[in-house]
DNA sequence: ATGGTTGCATGGCAA
Protein backbone atom coordinates (compact mmCIF):
# COMPACT_ATOMS: atom_id res chain seq x y z
CA UNK A 1 0.00 0.00 0.00
CA UNK A 2 1.20 3.24 -1.17
CA UNK A 3 0.13 6.64 0.94
CA UNK A 4 0.86 9.70 0.05
CA UNK A 5 0.43 13.19 1.81
CA UNK A 6 0.37 16.60 0.54
CA UNK A 7 -0.94 20.03 1.62
CA UNK A 8 -1.97 21.02 -1.76
CA UNK A 9 -3.02 24.64 -1.12
CA UNK A 10 -6.56 24.22 -2.67
CA UNK A 11 -7.88 21.74 -4.10
CA UNK A 12 -9.78 23.29 -6.65
CA UNK A 13 -7.20 25.01 -8.77
CA UNK A 14 -4.72 21.73 -8.39
CA UNK A 15 -6.21 19.00 -10.31
CA UNK A 16 -3.90 19.17 -12.92
CA UNK A 17 -1.18 18.39 -10.32
CA UNK A 18 -3.07 16.49 -8.44
CA UNK A 19 -3.54 14.04 -12.09
CA UNK A 20 0.17 14.52 -12.56
CA UNK A 21 1.46 13.29 -8.87
CA UNK A 22 -1.32 9.91 -9.33
CA UNK A 23 0.49 9.28 -12.64
CA UNK A 24 3.93 8.97 -11.07
CA UNK A 25 3.17 7.65 -7.63
CA UNK A 26 -0.13 5.87 -8.08
CA UNK A 27 -1.17 6.30 -4.19
CA UNK A 28 -3.51 3.97 -2.80
CA UNK A 29 -4.52 6.23 -0.49
CA UNK A 30 -4.02 10.29 -0.63
CA UNK A 31 -4.22 12.91 2.48
CA UNK A 32 -4.29 16.12 1.57
CA UNK A 33 -4.26 19.78 3.78
CA UNK A 34 -5.21 22.62 3.04
CA UNK A 35 -8.18 22.06 0.76
CA UNK A 36 -9.72 25.61 1.48
CA UNK A 37 -12.85 24.62 0.12
CA UNK A 38 -16.14 23.47 2.17
CA UNK A 39 -17.38 20.21 2.04
CA UNK A 40 -20.61 21.23 -0.46
CA UNK A 41 -17.89 22.26 -3.16
CA UNK A 42 -15.50 19.29 -3.03
CA UNK A 43 -14.73 17.92 -6.34
CA UNK A 44 -15.92 14.74 -5.61
CA UNK A 45 -16.54 13.54 -9.19
CA UNK A 46 -13.12 14.58 -10.20
CA UNK A 47 -11.66 12.65 -7.56
CA UNK A 48 -13.64 9.23 -8.66
CA UNK A 49 -12.56 10.23 -12.11
CA UNK A 50 -8.81 10.16 -10.84
CA UNK A 51 -9.22 6.97 -9.58
CA UNK A 52 -10.29 7.76 -5.87
CA UNK A 53 -13.98 7.51 -5.45
CA UNK A 54 -14.15 7.12 -1.84
CA UNK A 55 -13.21 10.28 0.07
CA UNK A 56 -13.76 11.65 3.85
CA UNK A 57 -13.58 15.30 3.73
CA UNK A 58 -13.61 17.94 6.53
CA UNK A 59 -13.30 21.32 4.72
CA UNK A 60 -13.98 25.04 5.74
CA UNK A 61 -14.93 28.05 3.81
CA UNK A 62 -11.40 29.56 2.96
CA UNK A 63 -8.86 28.15 5.24
CA UNK A 64 -7.58 24.91 6.67
CA UNK A 65 -9.90 21.46 5.33
CA UNK A 66 -8.13 17.85 5.31
CA UNK A 67 -9.24 15.12 3.06
CA UNK A 68 -8.50 11.39 2.93
CA UNK A 69 -9.08 9.99 -0.73
CA UNK A 70 -8.78 5.90 -1.58
CA UNK A 71 -8.54 3.77 -4.34
CA UNK A 72 -10.83 1.10 -1.80
CA UNK A 73 -13.70 1.74 0.30
CA UNK A 74 -12.76 3.32 3.86
CA UNK A 75 -14.45 3.34 7.20
CA UNK A 76 -14.03 7.50 9.08
CA UNK A 77 -12.75 7.33 12.53
CA UNK A 78 -12.76 9.61 15.16
CA UNK A 79 -11.45 12.85 13.62
CA UNK A 80 -11.28 15.40 16.71
CA UNK A 81 -11.65 19.20 16.99
CA UNK A 82 -8.59 20.11 17.83
CA UNK A 83 -8.08 22.83 20.85
CA UNK A 84 -11.78 22.77 20.73
CA UNK A 85 -12.03 24.67 17.42
CA UNK A 86 -13.79 23.51 14.67
CA UNK A 87 -11.32 24.17 11.92
CA UNK A 88 -10.83 20.76 9.58
CA UNK A 89 -7.14 20.11 11.08
CA UNK A 90 -7.91 16.44 11.77
CA UNK A 91 -9.37 13.26 10.22
CA UNK A 92 -8.84 9.63 10.98
CA UNK A 93 -9.61 6.19 8.44
CA UNK A 94 -9.89 3.38 9.06
CA UNK A 95 -7.51 1.21 7.05
CA UNK A 96 -7.73 -2.41 6.66
CA UNK A 97 -5.80 -4.88 9.29
CA UNK A 98 -6.81 -2.54 12.07
CA UNK A 99 -4.39 0.56 10.85
CA UNK A 100 -5.64 3.83 11.93
CA UNK A 101 -4.44 6.37 9.74
CA UNK A 102 -4.19 10.13 11.12
CA UNK A 103 -4.31 12.94 8.75
CA UNK A 104 -3.01 16.36 10.78
CA UNK A 105 -2.66 19.94 9.41
CA UNK A 106 -0.94 22.00 12.39
CA UNK A 107 -1.43 25.08 12.30
CA UNK A 108 1.80 27.59 10.90
CA UNK A 109 1.94 29.57 14.00
CA UNK A 110 2.16 33.15 12.96
CA UNK A 111 6.07 34.74 12.62
CA UNK A 112 6.56 35.85 16.35
CA UNK A 113 7.93 32.58 17.85
CA UNK A 114 6.18 33.72 21.38
CA UNK A 115 3.55 32.24 22.97
CA UNK A 116 2.52 35.46 24.76
CA UNK A 117 2.98 37.57 22.16
CA UNK A 118 1.80 35.62 19.73
CA UNK A 119 -1.83 33.81 19.70
CA UNK A 120 -1.18 31.69 16.27
CA UNK A 121 2.10 30.55 18.14
CA UNK A 122 0.25 29.93 21.21
CA UNK A 123 -2.31 28.08 19.69
CA UNK A 124 0.66 25.73 17.25
CA UNK A 125 1.93 24.58 20.57
CA UNK A 126 -0.92 23.76 22.43
CA UNK A 127 -2.44 21.60 19.35
CA UNK A 128 1.00 19.79 19.21
CA UNK A 129 0.30 19.49 22.93
CA UNK A 130 -3.02 17.74 22.21
CA UNK A 131 -1.39 15.89 19.60
CA UNK A 132 0.97 14.27 22.02
CA UNK A 133 -1.43 13.99 25.07
CA UNK A 134 -4.50 11.94 22.64
CA UNK A 135 -1.69 9.39 21.75
CA UNK A 136 -0.82 9.08 25.27
CA UNK A 137 -4.12 8.13 26.13
CA UNK A 138 -4.51 5.55 23.32
CA UNK A 139 -3.45 1.79 23.99
CA UNK A 140 -0.30 0.79 21.73
CA UNK A 141 -1.32 -0.07 18.14
CA UNK A 142 -1.31 -0.13 14.24
CA UNK A 143 -0.97 3.35 13.85
CA UNK A 144 0.15 5.86 10.74
CA UNK A 145 0.38 9.82 10.98
CA UNK A 146 0.84 11.69 8.53
CA UNK A 147 0.34 15.27 7.38
CA UNK A 148 1.52 18.81 7.51
CA UNK A 149 2.87 19.72 10.98
CA UNK A 150 3.97 22.70 10.35
CA UNK A 151 7.44 21.59 12.19
CA UNK A 152 10.95 20.69 11.08
CA UNK A 153 12.44 18.67 13.48
CA UNK A 154 16.41 17.98 12.33
CA UNK A 155 19.14 20.16 12.23
CA UNK A 156 18.63 18.55 8.26
CA UNK A 157 15.38 19.75 7.56
CA UNK A 158 15.89 22.89 7.15
CA UNK A 159 18.42 25.03 4.72
CA UNK A 160 19.61 26.58 7.57
CA UNK A 161 20.05 25.18 10.96
CA UNK A 162 20.88 28.33 13.18
CA UNK A 163 19.65 30.82 10.77
CA UNK A 164 16.55 28.92 11.32
CA UNK A 165 17.05 28.56 15.19
CA UNK A 166 14.45 31.75 15.72
CA UNK A 167 12.21 31.29 12.87
CA UNK A 168 8.67 29.66 13.68
CA UNK A 169 9.19 25.69 12.30
CA UNK A 170 12.33 25.51 13.55
CA UNK A 171 12.48 26.59 16.82
CA UNK A 172 13.86 24.70 20.22
CA UNK A 173 9.97 24.97 21.82
CA UNK A 174 8.40 23.74 18.89
CA UNK A 175 10.76 20.60 18.36
CA UNK A 176 10.72 19.81 21.94
CA UNK A 177 6.64 19.93 21.75
CA UNK A 178 6.73 17.64 18.54
CA UNK A 179 9.17 14.91 20.27
CA UNK A 180 6.55 14.80 23.28
CA UNK A 181 4.08 13.50 20.33
CA UNK A 182 6.99 11.39 18.81
CA UNK A 183 7.03 9.58 22.89
CA UNK A 184 3.64 9.38 23.00
CA UNK A 185 3.51 6.33 20.86
CA UNK A 186 7.15 5.32 20.45
CA UNK A 187 6.76 6.66 16.59
CA UNK A 188 8.86 6.02 13.78
CA UNK A 189 9.70 8.72 11.17
CA UNK A 190 8.59 6.33 7.93
CA UNK A 191 10.81 8.81 5.96
CA UNK A 192 13.58 8.91 8.30
CA UNK A 193 13.98 5.23 8.11
CA UNK A 194 15.07 5.44 4.63
CA UNK A 195 17.00 8.87 4.09
CA UNK A 196 20.01 9.05 7.03
CA UNK A 197 19.04 12.01 9.30
CA UNK A 198 22.63 13.59 8.27
CA UNK A 199 21.71 14.09 4.88
CA UNK A 200 19.60 17.02 3.90
CA UNK A 201 15.79 16.62 3.07
CA UNK A 202 12.95 19.25 2.61
CA UNK A 203 9.28 19.06 1.29
CA UNK A 204 8.52 22.74 1.08
CA UNK A 205 10.02 25.62 -0.48
CA UNK A 206 8.50 29.38 0.24
CA UNK A 207 6.76 31.00 -2.89
CA UNK A 208 8.09 34.50 -1.58
CA UNK A 209 11.97 33.62 -2.29
CA UNK A 210 11.95 32.46 -6.13
CA UNK A 211 15.58 30.57 -4.98
CA UNK A 212 13.77 27.22 -6.15
CA UNK A 213 16.00 25.32 -7.23
CA UNK A 214 19.03 26.96 -7.04
CA UNK A 215 19.59 27.85 -3.17
CA UNK A 216 17.37 25.14 -2.16
CA UNK A 217 16.23 26.96 0.70
CA UNK A 218 13.73 24.39 2.17
CA UNK A 219 12.32 22.72 5.00
CA UNK A 220 10.93 19.23 6.06
CA UNK A 221 7.15 20.18 7.22
CA UNK A 222 5.71 17.08 6.26
CA UNK A 223 6.00 14.27 7.93
CA UNK A 224 4.46 10.58 7.71
CA UNK A 225 5.21 8.21 10.66
CA UNK A 226 4.35 4.85 12.03
CA UNK A 227 3.99 3.14 15.31
CA UNK A 228 6.48 0.28 15.84
CA UNK A 229 3.92 -2.81 14.57
CA UNK A 230 4.25 -0.97 11.66
CA UNK A 231 8.48 -0.50 11.21
CA UNK A 232 9.05 -4.01 10.02
CA UNK A 233 6.46 -3.35 7.29
CA UNK A 234 7.90 -0.04 5.47
CA UNK A 235 9.42 -1.02 2.12
CA UNK A 236 10.33 2.61 0.88
CA UNK A 237 9.57 6.19 1.29
CA UNK A 238 9.70 9.25 -1.59
CA UNK A 239 9.61 12.80 -1.56
CA UNK A 240 8.35 14.35 -5.18
CA UNK A 241 10.77 16.94 -4.96
CA UNK A 242 10.09 17.37 -9.13
CA UNK A 243 6.69 18.66 -7.96
CA UNK A 244 8.05 21.79 -6.64
CA UNK A 245 9.27 22.66 -10.17
CA UNK A 246 5.56 21.98 -12.19
CA UNK A 247 3.14 24.83 -12.79
CA UNK A 248 0.80 25.76 -10.99
CA UNK A 249 1.81 23.77 -8.02
CA UNK A 250 2.04 23.85 -4.07
CA UNK A 251 4.26 25.25 -1.79
CA UNK A 252 4.50 21.90 -0.63
CA UNK A 253 5.23 18.90 -2.39
CA UNK A 254 4.11 15.30 -1.79
CA UNK A 255 5.26 12.67 0.41
CA UNK A 256 4.82 8.83 -0.16
CA UNK A 257 5.71 6.20 2.35
CA UNK A 258 5.05 2.42 0.72
CA UNK A 259 3.95 -0.39 3.19
CA UNK A 260 3.84 -4.54 2.97
CA UNK A 261 0.03 -3.97 3.89
C1' DA B 1 17.65 44.32 3.10
C1' DT B 2 12.37 43.17 7.28
C1' DG B 3 11.18 42.42 1.17
C1' DG B 4 9.33 38.51 -1.36
C1' DT B 5 4.41 35.14 -3.64
C1' DT B 6 0.13 32.71 -3.64
C1' DG B 7 -5.02 31.61 -2.77
C1' DC B 8 -9.36 33.08 -1.46
C1' DA B 9 -12.33 36.42 -2.45
C1' DT B 10 -12.53 40.97 -3.87
C1' DG B 11 -10.01 44.00 1.17
C1' DG B 12 -6.98 41.94 3.65
C1' DC B 13 -5.74 37.79 5.89
C1' DA B 14 -3.15 33.49 6.27
C1' DA B 15 0.50 30.93 4.84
Amino acid sequence: MRIVTWNINSIRIRLRVLKRMIGKLDPDVICLQELKCEDGVFPHADMAKLGYPHALVRGLKSYNGVAILSKKKLDPGDARHMCGRPDSRHLVAQLPGGIELHNFYVPAGGDIPDPFNNVKFAHKLSFVSEMAHMFEMCPPGKRILVGDLNIAPLDTDVWSHSQLQTVVSHTPIEVEHLWKVKCSQSWVDAVRHFVPPDRKLYTWWSYRNRTWPGEDRGRRLDHVWVTPPLEGKLKSAQVLREARGWNGTSDHVPVMVELAI
